[in-house]
DNA sequence: TATGAATGAGGTTTCATTCAT
DNA sequence: AATGAATGAAACCTCATTCAT
């Protein structure tokens, strides 16, 4: 039995990922507004290069924002095999608000929304937190109303809102996640 | 020698005053690529009355930003009057919160971050919010450690936050609510 | 009572007929392929004043187009007036033909066919023909099966064909159409 | 050294054949717009290997008129043996519209007119049917100044007319393609 | 030899901004 | 002061052509 699709040249795996990685930086940087040209100029390809991998400057966004959900995802699959539940969503609380500090690309997220790949792997995100909380919420660690869309939602603002202020004091993000964490138990465990 | 600041005539006033609603809509809506020609044309004005009251989509962008911002800080002014000031607190959370849910402006504040004038109302709105704060905190109503910009940002991103989920379920904005203001809440109370 | 529409602005026509007239020149030269920047270079006006007036290359054609069909209609209809109408049909073929010869631009009809207002303007042409033949059919000069259309097909088509040919020989016109108003007119009357 | 003009391959054969024979369907189609790539597809080759056998649009362009050219001259060689002089010129006028009927590829004649291989195939077919014109002239069913270039853009002239008109009545051709005879006949016969 | 990824010039269109009226 | 036409710099995208595999 062949090989499903004949797997991409080097060269295009190569220039696949300089282009998703150049595309999350430039994004981070300059907003939607970055564009086409500067992208490929930080990839080290050609414009048209970056066409022939997406078809479309939106389908380049929902690359960058599948791969984000993607990795996040995954890291809440590998908490599944914590023993601790409270300490396992705590631990994807930090580590996904961590990953969205470095590059905070929420305003993406629209733009993608139309999206059906982008849709089915947010599905799997929120079904892989939900799972994460469901254990919590089974060990009394967090209330009894939270969903794991709500943990998502919640740590995506908290992030979105420190990047919005222009000094970046070091220690807000702890603190306001330390905030959302408190709100998050449950109340008459306190 | 003209008087220095002469007052604008009557119709440049409803001009301007057209415009900037007609700015905050267009931008709810299209995001920060509303275009001039829609701002004005929603204006009932022709594009070079655009410019002939702010000469930059940036700066028509900051009198968007600081009328909101002045807004919110006549609110947190009002409420300084109120007796209770754990009450008085929530209430500017939850009013704050209704006004940015009506319209989500967030990515304009990246926008007019460099304005001068906009910087001068934050401060304004910051110092408002860290008075009401100052007052609930005194009451021993929040933790020690919370101020008034905090409260601004994490009610502001949380706002943002249900915004971005594209269902609506409409009592996701007040659980947030619920979970930040139990956060916010000095722990040894509770 | 107004003018319903308040005129263009003095440099607006001025630019909407250089930019007409450099259209027309460039199609002729390169083809369909002219492009909107060697266009608007040759009017004199800038990229984005074309597409000020014309939204759209397509547009600019249909312009183009018809702006030609109404100026043949008008020699149409003046030679309407003429008292000998096989005469006026001659001259009415000869001058579409000269009109043709000098800017070939029978590529274009492709492009423009589903503009309504070429449409439009194609039937008044082809009414306007369809009015000389049937004088002269009424007046035995031409097959009694000719319709205006097929007059102007056929000598559109002629001129065409001249200009297919590499080496300009200046007698080929006037033969062709020669042979052309021979094959028009009544067999029985020959 | 290798021998000077390597016969192709079997396969390369008949990846030209193929080529030819799309190119021929989506020049008809699309025009001289037709793209490479969807030549490419159609032929169901790769399109590196157009480039393969024709180093460049305009020689693949010449290869279709060419070839287009040669099937033409070959019908008025095969005519010349025919007894009648007048009838073998009036069935090449006929297959001649039909073939052009069938695709009108007038467009590409202007682009492969620098070709020199072109050129010469035009000569050919020019010779071909200047021979049957000059049969048909000597038996008297021409006029006495008529030429086989004249005969073969008048056909291809008429063909394109037909082909310019949005709705396609279907008596058209044969309606015009009388006109046109009677045309060319000898004035003093009719 | 065939493939298809990469190239990059060039096309059309958009839009903030300037300026003649 | 207001209008809206003109400007021109990008933006996105296409496609003939080259070249690594």
């Amino acid at each position: 039995m062949p090989p499903p699709a004949r797997p991409l040249r080097a060269d295009a795996v190569r220039n696949r990922t300089s282009l998703l990685a150049a595309a999350e930086i430039e994004f981070a940087q300059r907003g939607s507004d970055a564009s086409i040209a500067d992208i490929a100029e930080r990839a080290g390809v050609a414009k048209g290069t970056v066409f022939r991998h997406f078809a479309t400057k939106d389908e380049l966004v929902a690359a960058v924002v599948g791969g984000r959900f993607t990795r996040l995802a995954a890291v809440a699959d590998r908490l599944l095999d914590s023993p601790d539940p409270g300490a396992a969503l705590l631990e994807f609380l930090s580590a996904t608000a961590e990953s969205l500090h470095r590059q905070d690309l929420a305003f993406l997220q629209t733009v993608s929304e139309g999206d059906p790949g982008v849709a089915g792997i947010r599905e799997r995100l929120h079904a892989a937190a939900e799972a994460l909380v469901g254990r919590a919420r089974d060990a009394g660690a967090v209330r009894p109303d939270v969903t794991g869309t709500d943990v998502l939602l919640l740590v995506c603002a908290t992030v979105h809102a420190v990047h919005s202020v222009p000094d970046p004091a070091p220690d807000r993000l702890p603190r306001y996640l330390e905030i959302i964490t408190d709100g998050l138990r449950h109340p008459s465990r306190a």
